[in-house]
RNA sequence: GGUCCCAUCGUCUAGUGGUUAGGACACCGGCCUCUCACGUCGGGAACGCGGGUUCGACUCCCGCUGGGAUCACCA
């Protein structure tokens, strides 16, 4: 049997880390087997479901670069257009008395729950209309509509002894007492279908062979279970991934900062960074850090997964960043910056040789895409604004001759020996002519080409900057050494 | 509160009865050096507690404690 995933985002806000994490385990389950990845689209919530947010979901995942076999844009795989499927399943339940009707209204359960809680016991559902209808009157029941008046619920006939065990890829064996199962909604009074329902015939008609999602839906398994057996099917293999954590141990949301796709994108990390770092967090192979796709499809395995819960660092990630950084091919990372210069509003090179010496000189130096942008200032505009306390400190009147003697060195230079090792000699010529050393020389210059103390190395900077603007910025600063005082 | 899940450095983790408990991020120091980095070398840092089982437990079992998830006409 061929293996087939699924990873089904409901489209009610952005693409959050800690989910989208299950949706690549998922991914790479079934790339690893060689198997089919599914993307379903579980928006029955029509209330919070939007366009924009699947169409965030979809830019996210090509970003990433987790594709799929199946799914969108094909209608099918969105549950708003299978709701006549789900209306026939409900019909069958109700026909074989697996399901009834429910009347009691959405203030009567919250009635029942605040009771429940005030009186120490358990707040599910009582079961009172369980048996209020004979098995041809329910064979007999239409499905809700609240337009048409009819203003109730159909609920799943769960069993009430027994055990349902749940045999987890990840997390061993989990058993559930049927009678702490209660008799949870399929549908709604406005005719929408609920969640643990819908799912599972979705499950069923795509021939989902593995169920790989967060732990969060664990308690919801032992449900599904029973449902699938109420409709005659067999349930497929699950695996509860271990849940992300925020900085403070709680299960990671919007209120611990940036937690989107989207978010890293635009902070200037790389798709890379953000599938190794999540593929890391609950998941192994021996002492390894870095993976690329590759390799995290041919290792993949539940069995190398953890059970225990991960805190969300962002610290390595940024490191990882950083990595891919200092790695990923130069081109690439022409491409990838073009977008953050514009953003900054500066003007982007045309050529994209030079583009890619400025960035050799810079990407030991940047975490972020962003970082690197911002280091490159003095690469990218004409103008740079010279650091007053930086001035203050190394251009002083007495390095002025010395700073316009480098500025002639070099302006003497052919086009042809503009390179690094010829700026070089330029620079050992001046030291001997002043009798200094390079530390005396290299800040000022520093200060004068960059506006600021911290810099890639000055020959390179050189190189980089080209003649014409290292001279003239040359000899601004000498200008600025003699009005000094 | 009920149910379920989990438990090795601050964090991510390796480890499957006998190890000086390994790696990575972060942190601290040395080296390199024109600044900052990169790189490199080194350092501190963990088996939650209590019972068993065993010649021997981080590893197996039980209990406790602690943490988390979940208990909707959300998904």
């Amino acid at each position: 049997m061929t293996v087939r995933t699924r990873y089904a985002p409901s489209p009610t806000g952005a693409l959050h880390i800690g989910n989208v994490r299950s949706g690549l385990f998922a991914y790479l389950f079934a790339r690893h087997n060689r198997g089919a990845f599914v993307l379903r689209i579980d928006d029955t919530d029509r209330e919070r479901s939007t366009r924009e947010s699947l169409d965030e979901i979809l830019e996210s995942l090509r970003w990433l670069g987790v594709d799929w076999d199946e799914g969108p844009p094909d209608p099918r795989y969105f549950q708003s257009n299978r709701f006549d499927r789900y209306r026939e399943g409900a019909r069958q339940l109700l026909r074989e008395g697996k399901a009834y009707r429910c009347d009691c209204t959405a203030a009567d359960l919250d009635g029942m729950r605040k009771q429940a809680e005030r009186e120490h016991r358990k707040p599910g559902y009582d079961g009172r209309c369980r048996d209020k209808r004979t098995a041809a009157e329910l064979a007999n029941t239409e499905l809700p509509d609240k337009r048409a008046g009819r203003d109730y619920t159909i609920r799943f006939r769960s069993p009430r002894e027994g055990v349902t065990v749940v045999d987890d890829l990840i997390k061993g064996r989990a058993v559930f007492e049927n009678r702490e199962l209660d008799d949870l909604i399929i549908f709604r009074s406005d005719g929408v279908p609920t969640y643990n329902f819908a799912t599972v015939l979705d499950d069923a008609d795509f021939g989902m062979t593995h169920i790989v999602r967060g732990d969060d839906h664990l308690p919801n398994t032992p449900r599904q279970i029973q449902i699938f057996y109420a409709l005659g099917l067999q349930p497929p293999a699950y695996a509860h991934l271990p849940m992300v954590m925020g900085p403070d141990g709680q299960k990671l949301s919007k209120r611990h900062g940036a937690t989107s796709v989207f978010a890293y994108r635009d902070l200037g990390y790389f798709p890379e960074a953000l599938l190794n770092y999540l593929v890391r967090l609950g998941w192994s192979h021996g002492d390894q850090e870095i993976f690329s796709r590759a390799e995290m499809i041919e290792f993949f395995d539940f069995a190398e997964c953890g059970k225990s819960a991960g805190i969300f660092n962002a610290e390595k990630l940024l490191w990882l960043n950083f990595h891919y950084m200092k790695t990923l091919p130069i081109e690439r990372l022409v491409g990838d910056v073009k977008p953050f210069i514009a953003r900054r509003g500066w003007k982007i090179p045309g050529d994209d040789v030079w583009l890619a010496k400025m960035i050799a000189t810079l990407r030991e130096r940047a975490k972020t895409l962003v970082e690197l942008v911002d280091f490159a200032s003095f690469y990218l505009n004409d103008e740079i604004a010279i650091d007053p306390k930086a001035a203050a400190k190394f251009l002083k009147p007495e390095i002025g001759p010395a700073l316009a003697a480098v500025a002639g060195e070099l302006d003497a230079l052919a086009d042809s020996e503009f390179a690094e090792t010829s700026i070089q000699a330029a620079f050992t010529r001046t030291l001997d002519r002043f009798g200094i050393k390079l530390g005396q020389l290299a800040q000022p210059v520093r200060v004068a080409l960059t506006g600021g103390t911290v810099s890639p190395g000055i020959y390179e900077v050189i190189a980089v900057l080209g003649r014409e603007r290292s001279v003239r910025r040359l000899r601004n600063a000498h200008e600025l050494c003699a009005s000094a005082q």
